[in-house]
DNA sequence: CCATTAATTTCAT
DNA sequence: ATGAAATTAATGG
């Protein structure tokens, strides 16, 4: 299957329809759930968490996304605010295109919803799968549903070499477990096989 | 070096 | 078995 990164727009198109860029430095918000969605959102640079506080404080992270992705456009059909937080994990360089200009830009491109479509269906293809994976109790099982979630996002079909690049805590935050719970499930993981766990970096 | 951040272990529940 | 706290490791200036 084609991994699809969604939704990567060439970023020259975005500036003709009056997208700026900002610079945004580490642990900077982009926005705070309940903004109203005004902005279609590109990271030319960077890396940016979406994510909520449950009663208790303790985070859950929605997803994490890297350069060329974007994130806030499903809200764009919507009236609505946003239902989350999205907070830079590093300097990041990010494009937004105000809600009005993007459908303006969708109109003129036709085959961008067609591409969008296809981003759509993926994303809620594999949050699906990650719902059924959090469903479960067993730690094992939450670890394998974000790892594949994370694998899908890349085409390379090999065995135990996709560097999941991301930190103990943020694989809990991801999970709902615990930082030590992930620690000690990885190493099962790794002694039964699943993963292979080289320095400290996890492949899958 | 020192400060910061992440990974792991220890220890109490 | 789990999580808070302490310890150890790594990273960056």
């Amino acid at each position: 299957m084609k991994a699809i990164s969604c939704m990567n727009i060439d970023e020259s198109i975005l500036y003709s329809f009056g997208a700026e860029n900002t610079e945004y430095k580490k642990r900077e918000t982009i926005f705070n759930e309940g903004d109203s969605a005004l902005y279609y959102f590109q990271i030319s640079e960077g890396k940016v968490k979406l994510n909520n506080y449950n009663e208790d404080g303790k985070e859950f992270i929605h997803n994490i996304l890297g350069k060329k992705q974007s994130f806030g456009e499903a809200m764009i059909f919507l009236n609505q605010h946003y239902p989350i937080n999205s907070i830079c994990l590093e300097e990041s360089s990010i494009i937004k295109l105000p809600k009005n200009n993007f459908l303006e830009m969708v109109s003129q491109y036709p085959e961008l919803s067609l591409e969008m479509n296809a981003c759509f269906s993926q994303e809620i293809y594999y949050k699906l799968k990650m719902t059924q994976a959090l469903a479960s109790q067993n730690p094992m099982q939450r670890l394998l549903g974000l790892l594949d979630y994370l694998k899908s996002y890349h085409h390379n079909e090999c065995q135990q070499c996709f560097h999941i690049e991301f930190t103990r805590q943020q694989i809990a935050d991801l999970t709902g477990l615990r930082v030590e719970t992930v620690i000690r499930t990885l190493k099962k993981m790794e002694k039964e096989g699943s993963i292979t766990l080289k320095d400290r970096k996890i492949l899958y």
